[in-house]
DNA sequence: TGGTTTGGAGAACACTGTTCACTTTTTCAT
DNA sequence: ATGAAAAAGTGAACAGTGTTCTCCAAACCA
């Protein structure tokens, strides 16, 4: 989990130290993350078969096992790839300058539900068939991120972000940091997954009633912080 | 949809004017059923399978199709199943004697997950894999629930328990009651989800800290309360 | 009783992820 | 450069899956 994250991440300059052998086997391991990665964003997991990748590469399908022992950890992969973005749109948040606290957590909660949104079949893989125990860790333990993956770190954020809102005065002084970090998290996350199964969920509603994506998304988080505030 | 709704529901005393044959029938399609209640309760989607549950009730894969047309309506009536669970157990804690609007708005929030948390997959396969129109229909529109299904049903109760605390007064008068009831939704699915994903979700952090579940499940309902109070 | 509908069985189709034996290519040390 | 070892790639096969088709027997009904 941890070796490759920086050759998914890195372009093709990667190091001088890399021989011709190992570049082109990148090269091919790159083709096969680019292909399903193309065919998962676009027809999720019922689309992606190894048959499907092996032809879309010019490939045998053994040949992928050469690259990835199973096409659970093929799978993985396009997971931390979607993370990697995630820390990246939140970071983007984070570093605008004259952004007062509060509106900084609650574009936050925003742009990681329109994240989710932007690669729903990523986004729900990433939260089904979690079973490996070294994942589940990511859940739990927030602390050492640095050496650990995008998933690892996006969690961390969030921690980080409720710190300092609390440090800040914004929220409740008398919050368990931990546990409303979680809370938070569940509540975006559920916006997210009903957003991706159920298309136009905040957006119409019995009534006859309409509203903006965009629009829902903000009364959801205002909900949220709503509650956390001092 | 609606029609083997009442049969699933009803126990075997369902008419009178149910011929010898019917009632043959039914006595097979609810063995099927159960078999597949039991192996999907234990083992979920992976372990369900057509040969498996043929296997399990003495009948040939093939004879399944004559009562069912495809799996995916065998684990929709499951899933039914589960609403009509759900639906019994939110019903129960409004009918309670004495208890406060918004204590029994929280009860509701800790029941809904306490309830998707005793039968993970059936929770997990009704948010999952929705595609079909009717069934994103019982999202949409809550009304006529008393001709739906009980998964409409139980969004309807939603509806119904925060326009009362709106009118009661407990949640804020300008609430947008539809958007709310849906934001409302997003976060108990959200936890919901997580706790079943991710073992332990709520109840060990990474500095050492534990927590009742149950506890966690409390602490998350109230700061969605809070959110909503006057 | 005869004809029609129904229930059920078994084989087969078209898939799936994965493995294994095998060949070809590349690398590397002598 | 050459022979050995390692790596890359292939094709067939295995054990599954949901589903459909043809066929047969039993039940129903006139």
């Amino acid at each position: 989990m941890k070796p490759h994250m920086r050759e998914d991440s890195a372009s093709s300059t990667d190091g001088p130290l890399e021989t011709p052998a190992e570049r082109r086997r990148r090269r091919v391991r790159d083709a096969i993350i680019e292909a399903a990665e193309r065919v998962f964003a676009k027809e999720g997991p019922e689309g992606l078969s190894i048959r499907r990748l092996a032809d879309e590469i010019d490939y045998s399908p053994s040949a992928i096992y050469k690259y990835f022992s199973s096409k659970t950890e093929l799978v993985e992969v396009l997971q931390e790839v979607f993370f990697e973005g995630l820390v990246a749109n939140i970071e983007e948040v984070k570093s605008q300058p004259d952004m007062p606290l509060n509106r900084c957590a609650r574009e936050s909660i925003s742009t990681y539900v329109r994240t989710a949104l932007a690669r729903p079949y990523h986004y729900a893989a990433a939260f089904s068939d979690i079973e490996k125990p070294e994942v589940q860790e990511d859940f739990q333990s927030h602390m050492s991120y640095i050496q650990g993956t995008f998933r690892h770190k996006a969690f961390y954020m969030l921690h980080e972000l409720v710190t300092d809102c609390v440090e800040a005065g914004i929220f409740r002084s008398d919050l368990a940091v931990a546990a409303a970090s979680k809370s938070l998290w569940a509540s975006m996350h559920g916006l997210a997954t009903l957003m991706i199964h159920i298309p136009n969920y905040g957006t119409s509603f019995f009534d006859g009633e309409t509203m903006e994506r965009d629009e829902f998304i903000q009364f959801h988080s205002d909900l949220i912080i709503r509650g956390l505030e001092a």
